[in-house]
DNA sequence: GCTTTTACTTGATTCATATCAAGCGCACTT
DNA sequence: AAGTGCGCTTGATATGAATCAAGTAAAAGC
């Protein structure tokens, strides 16, 4: 199954035991008998469509969610209505934590293409927590990543050393899934990259020209290679990668 | 006590039950039973220095941080040597909550002017906070909190929006722990300001001198007073207040 | 008390990237 | 197969903020 080119394909995993995503997502560092308990308060949630609306900005908050397949974005949005994209979030990795301190979702998340999720209600998770160590060392993790990687995006680089961070980093974390980390399709639309890192779409289409006419990478569409990845994570400052 | 200026004068608190910041740090939510184990697991330390680290990039993780007066700053170095300043920590804040994922700290903490912290060991807070669901429930309050600053701080604002917003922010931590929200010291130097924000020191000056002009605050050297707060809130696109 | 240093201010110029404005091409419709 | 729409590309121009370059003023050192 590795290196495969990712896609959207939605496998029906129902137990985290049987879910290939386990040493990214909760379960890590769990025993069979505790990931039972675990299993016991997660919820298959059927498949979302491309644009489907997981929660939105405001609703009261109470679920977690892991991603089982596809991709989702988180987006923020500011008083005067413009929207921000604050992350993007592959298969075993978590999104609505940032709504925990509030009784509301802060940000909005959206599925992009065909995606599905494991759905957790979030009292439970913070009980089951108190009962599994491991549970709540693997929560605590994934809380401390999270604050690094928005840390990371706040510095300040040119918007050349901006997208070539992106792609190195969503190629590493492609390859921790087990696809290609060279080859893959970049689920969401250009506008959605430039918003994400802050720029306009058409620098994004500039730098991808300049990118593949310097040998760095092929690009068609939606389906990237990365031809030279070193040279790739040199140009990033190494951001939130290396 | 409430409306006196933010200094950075030391008070030596050394209980969690006799200190005033219970209500912001880690205590919040906790019976006197359980914060007498809190205190058993936390270390007074001995004041920092102006400029004084408390520990560095790399170093092996093993304590996060509580403020107990003054302000401390995180920095980040990317692979060109450059800084940038992820945060600053008022009285009541933790900090190093973002190396528990890694074994090392992902940053470096360095006070700003004459601080006092608690130290306290992770292993042991997280130990303890098995037991204590009210420690565990706050500590992922914070973390939370923390996820959501510095996702709001990556939305794409001009230089004026942010420094309104960072002024704004400032002032409502002050309000919060009991000072003015309308005056107080800027303890960090106009350079750390503006790299904390990715501008150029002048970009700083120039915009506290139209403000000034425009009869939002009023500023000399490190005494700030805020004239119009409504009009600074609105100005920022009250990206992190509101 | 004078010199030196450091932080900050102020003005002139440059530059990276946004914005504006067409135009292209693939995919979906009918 | 022609029409339509949307996402993307490409070029021309505008602009916000950085950089460069002095100059000032408060604090620190001698």
């Amino acid at each position: 199954m590795a290196n495969q080119i990712a896609s959207s394909r939605a496998p029906s995993f129902l137990k985290c035991s049987q879910c290939s995503l386990g040493n990214l997502c909760l379960p890590v560092g769990m025993n069979n008998q505790d990931m039972g308990e675990l299993e016991s308060i997660i919820d298959s949630t059927s498949p979302y469509n491309d644009d489907a609306p997981v929660y939105t900005a405001g609703q009261s908050f109470d679920k977690i969610f892991a991603v089982k397949s596809g991709m989702f974005k988180s987006v923020i949005v500011d008083s005067l209505g413009n929207d921000h994209i604050t992350g993007f979030h592959l298969p075993g990795e978590l999104f609505g934590l940032d709504a925990i301190h509030s009784e509301k979702y802060t940000s909005s998340a959206v599925s992009l293409g065909t995606s599905s999720l494991c759905a957790i209600e979030y009292k439970e998770l913070e009980h089951l927590s108190h009962r599994l160590p491991s549970l709540q060392h693997q929560l605590m993790n994934l809380m401390s990543k999270e604050v690094r990687t928005s840390q990371s995006l706040n510095v300040d680089l040119t918007a050349e050393q901006k997208l070539a961070g992106f792609l190195v980093a969503l190629s590493s974390r492609y390859k921790q899934r087990g696809y290609s980390e060279t080859r893959f399709h970049l689920v969401m639309p250009r506008r959605d990259i430039a918003n994400h890192l802050n720029m306009a779409p058409e620098t994004v289409s500039r730098l991808f020209k300049r990118f593949a006419n310097d040998g760095l990478l092929e690009i068609n569409r939606t389906d990237l290679t990365i031809v030279n990845m070193q040279a790739l994570k040199e140009m990033s400052g190494c951001l939130s990668v290396c």
